[in-house]
DNA sequence: GGTAATAGCTGCGTTATATCATATTTTTTA
DNA sequence: TAAAAAATATGATATAACGCAGCTATTACC
């Protein structure tokens, strides 16, 4: 499959640029490479490769630039109330990962960690800010993904301040689901109890309970870290009856 | 200091619109007036009045506008689970309100209802969007305010789900503090109970108890609605302990 | 100014969730 | 392959927060 981008995009002489290459089609740089400013920034990407357990953004430090995640796993954290680690999310292939550090503040408020060995796509905090500055459409790409990611936030709010801890895991589980692809009917994300319960916001032994609960009902499939969901709806069900259900 | 305002912006005949004689500086608009384009928005743009009480944004209605509070006090609200309203932030003159509905949704995810009579300064979401495609700046502008956004969405993330209840309404009574004035040592934000709950992730019940709890401390000043805090440091102290502190 | 309605207050039982202790399983390492 | 370490599982107990009930104070209205 990654053969045949590669032949197709070598017809494309005129944008011979690493993005021509790239598999990310959701990428907002790829998608406004028509601005003649973008060539500049193509020129100034670095690829990085990083290996599973890599801590690639550090939170506190101050912020050089933004990542796309072309292939790997990632999770995002920062750390809560009295040092507790909260997972903000996880990412997934195509997704940015730093864009927290592109406001008014100077240092990035989160972590990232690969969960696999990932690929990673940079971009300098400079030259990115000068080239948005200069691409409407490109800043107006921006703007729209972080409308988007504020109204995935207050949904979050919504779910970990109103939601119980049974439903907080099973959010999470779909979350995950929806997420991530499925092999044989598991996830193909391996998470500890411990990062289940930092994303859902309880402890690990309420995570344990609750898959126990699940397992009984026949909702969830567990064998080890490998979790299974043998019907998505009947899960959802579980948490959309009284509630509104939004994706995130 | 209205009218000194008013005469100080009578000699600039050259920009001889609304926007010359409005006296919210922070306006993202009016920064970028030098662009051309912004004429069109500025000519467009409504003033509208709205009675202690009204709603002018609900939840779950078509996206048609963006609003700048010009003078007055309002809450926004999001329905939480089941039918639990949820404050999702209060505004104070000249912040933005609506552009929650600016992302890819096409319906407001929140309500909007004044607290006091207010002002309103009203943009259609068409004009406002093409005007955006064509002014980098008040796009990036744009895009820094949600980025900001984002980031205080977060902290709120961390506030709900980790803080106790009695951290919870000292992070209100100081969120509320920052961002409304004080008069003879009350905030000028009059709020009943159940909205401190509401904003706190909470119970009326449970604000009451630790406003006497509080008040027994001798860290807050309650007398009815009129709610004071003697000493702001001591109370930011009761939750910065063990914790980091953020502004929001 | 008096009565109704609303908002604020407090005690108490109940529930949900966290914490602690300990057992079991799985994984790692020597 | 055995031993050690780590992760998972489950029960018992503690605690924070909620919801109800009844009572008081404040505000609205005729």
């Amino acid at each position: 499959m990654l053969s045949h981008l590669k032949h197709k995009t070598e017809h494309i002489k005129a944008i011979d640029s690493p993005c021509a290459i790239c598999t990310n089609h959701n990428c907002l740089i790829r998608k406004n490479v028509h601005f003649p400013e973008i060539s500049k920034l193509m020129e100034a990407r670095k690829e990085i490769k990083c290996k599973k357990g890599q801590q690639f953004i550090m939170e506190g430090a101050s912020v050089t630039g933004l990542f796309f995640l072309l292939e790997g796993k990632v999770k995002v954290i920062r750390t809560g109330l009295n040092g507790k680690e909260q997972i903000v999310r996880f990412a997934t292939k195509g997704e940015i990962i730093g864009h927290r550090g592109f406001s008014t503040e100077e240092t990035y408020p989160i972590s990232a960690i690969a969960l696999v060995d990932c690929t990673l796509c940079y971009f300098s905090k400079e030259l990115l800010q000068t080239i948005l500055k200069k691409c409407p459409t490109l800043t107006y790409d921006f703007m729209l993904f972080y409308a988007n990611e504020l109204n995935r936030s207050e949904v979050r709010v919504k779910t970990l301040s109103q939601m119980t801890v049974r439903e907080r895991v099973i959010d999470t589980l779909l979350y995950i689901n929806r997420k991530f692809e499925q092999t044989k009917g598991f996830s193909t994300l391996l998470l500890s109890r411990r990062e289940y319960a930092d994303y859902a916001g309880t402890t690990e032994e309420q995570v344990i309970r609750m898959f126990s609960s699940l397992k009984k009902d026949g909702l969830l499939v567990v064998k080890g870290k490998r979790i299974g969901i043998p019907n998505v709806e009947l899960l959802k069900k579980e948490i959309s009856e009284h509630n509104f259900y939004f994706d995130n």
